[in-house]
DNA sequence: CTCGCTGCAAATGGTTTGCACGATG
DNA sequence: CATCGTGCAAACCATTTGCAGCGAG
């Protein structure tokens, strides 16, 4: 039995043809399990570049947001507005700390502030709610 | 004594020179005070021009910026990307409830996501701590 | 072989900046 | 009147898209 990564099984869900295994694709998808925290896509391209691998910007951009579709990877947004991407170790919610420095990111998770959330958005009679939560922060090796 | 919006004060510290009082300040911060909630440079602008208001795209994300760096008013991002603006009531620090069809805004206070943010990023030994909650939904009116 | 994937180059679109003119205090 | 503010046009820059060639299955 071949393997197949998961996102592309999830991929092949929405679309009728079926994704292919190509080397971009794995090598992207290596950079982001070696990073160790948030990484943006014009980062992880210079990283791929920097570890000799040939990939094009586009394609890492194309990548990403497909594994973001599939739920492969998870997405946020610096302060600054820049959008950064990370293969998560929990695929259920879970929030972020994350070092503004370096992008080192620990996963959190905080039932509380899920309750908050949700008693606030009803108690003012807002329906379909979401939302964000993020910590940032210098880590210890960074300060 | 003259009416000096406590905005262009604070500018006063900032920069050796005194703000100014003009036309188009007072406009767009007509504009702010008018919207129910969060809105894009782009947004006030059109609302400034629909309104009859003679200012410039520029000058409106001039403006913004300034009354941001003088703490008058309170910035946010859409999931999208786009960046918001808003006057909002409390100086101190609060997170928002917002309508994300026609923005409506509701302040929020949340004390205990507050100690839980900190706590975490202790627990985790990073300093400089800031953190974004924010709430999306779709307000009654809109649903 | 077919159709998706890739990558270059060009387009996008919100935001920022350079510069000369206009207005404030 | 010395400066700051304004607005147009051009610059920016991360991200997206068009298109022709490549390669997986």
């Amino acid at each position: 039995m071949t393997f197949v990564p998961e996102w592309e099984v999830a991929v092949s869900h929405v679309v009728p043809g079926t994704a292919r295994n190509t080397r971009q694709r794995t090598e992207v998808l290596a950079a982001l399990e070696a990073a160790a925290g948030f990484r943006s896509a014009q980062q992880l391209h210079a990283d791929l570049r920097a570890g000799g691998a040939q990939v094009g910007l586009t394609t890492v951009y194309r990548t990403l947001q497909l594994m973001l579709e599939a739920g492969e990877v998870d997405q946020m947004r610096l302060p600054g507005g820049d959008q950064l991407y990370r293969r998560c170790a929990q695929s259920r919610h879970h929030h972020h700390l994350v070092c503004r420095v370096c992008g080192r990111t620990v996963e959190l998770e905080g039932p509380a502030v899920e309750a908050w959330a949700d008693k606030q958005a009803a108690l003012n009679g807002f329906t379909d709610i979401d939302h964000t939560v993020e910590i940032f922060g210098t880590c210890t090796t960074c300060a």
